[in-house]
DNA sequence: ATCATCGTACCGACTGGTCGGTCCCATTGG
DNA sequence: CCAATGGGACCGACCAGTCGGTACGATGAT
């Protein structure tokens, strides 16, 4: 008995409280002090679990970008045209990450705050999604499905800039779902690579 | 005589330091003894010229913002065609925005921890802005030119979303200049715009 | 020409407070 | 008995902002 005020594990509400923290108002103006008291516990239990405060937003990163990978990778593969799998992947990315809004502007914003290591390993992670995603495009491009007059790894940038963005204006209350808007943007995508005809 | 070591004006340079500061380990991270040192000056001097280290990063965002907005209303405003207005503005945004690499990289990871007051005014300001650049694809899917089928609120946070991101990982030193990805990013949009044919 | 007056620009020590992280201890389940 | 789990007081570093003071050029009266 004795279990505390909810029975989520310890780990896991430090994690979702200093996410919603961290989104709400950046990761250097939330203290270690708010983020246990919001959890219920002290600090004790904090730094029994992990290592640092960058430690922890480590860890938030880490989750994220292992799901995204995660479904990216399930989309890439399927045995459907290119087309059907780059509009897909990037109807789920967007839907995904409008479902953890709070990964997404807590990403884009707190990067540079992590120990340059902890950086270099968190960069490297993002930069096998991007190029996961990358070779798709220039796999359409190679086949004559895309337009090949612009760099892959630039309409990747083009596209993930966007999706990072997401988190400065989309409110989950308004007129549009995450999917909706998932496929408007894999839309825009989709038909900027288009060439003459559609494909 | 006497005069400090560079002589631009001390405020000048406290702005230019502070720019280069914030963007290289963020708002939070960088302490006013950090600033006023790179410049060559003392905290007294800053206190002088600026309410609040707040205001500085105020100061730093009313710039660019202005001229911003001053060169998008100058090429939304010649008579040319939509097309060709919306081409030549979004060229000049990644433009101007490659040349300030520094105040791209601030204002998104930054403007959270502005006071509330301050932040209101920079996102209104913002706001009218992106409203001006949406206006121009409006008017083009309203002439026909233009696809309709998404909104054109949407395809400005897309567009913008690509341009913020650019801090992210343009080099100056790459292979690309500014003019040369800015035209590659009107392309792309301009052509997620266009209908079954060409404008 | 000279001196008193004054405002702007700037200095740098200091203050009140915050923060990340540590350390030692209590409790509990196996 | 012991390891896992967590409490909470505490430390040293740091930080934004303050404040009394100085340096100096401009002005103007004599």
């Amino acid at each position: 008995m004795m279990t505390m005020t909810r029975d989520e594990p310890v780990r896991q509400r430090l994690l979702s409280e200093a996410t919603r923290l961290f989104a709400e108002r950046g990761f250097e103006s939330t203290s270690v002090q708010e983020i246990v008291s919001a959890a219920g516990v002290t600090k004790g239990a904090m730094y029994h679990y992990f290592d640092s405060k960058d430690d922890l937003l480590h860890e938030i990163y880490g989750r994220v970008l292992r799901m995204q990978m995660e479904r990216l990778t399930h989309f890439a593969d399927s045995d459907a045209s290119v087309s059907e799998r780059l509009h897909a992947a990037a109807t789920d990315v967007v839907a995904t990450s409008v479902a953890n809004l709070d990964d997404t502007k807590i990403f884009f914003r707190s990067m540079h705050q992590l120990a340059p290591d902890t950086q270099k390993i968190v960069r490297a992670e993002r930069r096998r999604y991007h190029e996961r995603f990358r070779d798709l495009v220039a796999e359409g491009q190679r086949d004559g499905v895309f337009t090949a007059d612009i760099p892959a790894e630039m309409v990747t940038d083009f596209f993930f800039g966007s999706v990072h963005h997401l988190g400065t204006w989309y409110h989950p209350d308004g007129p549009l779902s995450g999917k909706e808007v998932g496929g408007h943007f894999a839309d825009l995508l989709l038909r900027s690579l288009r060439g003459k005809v559609g494909d």
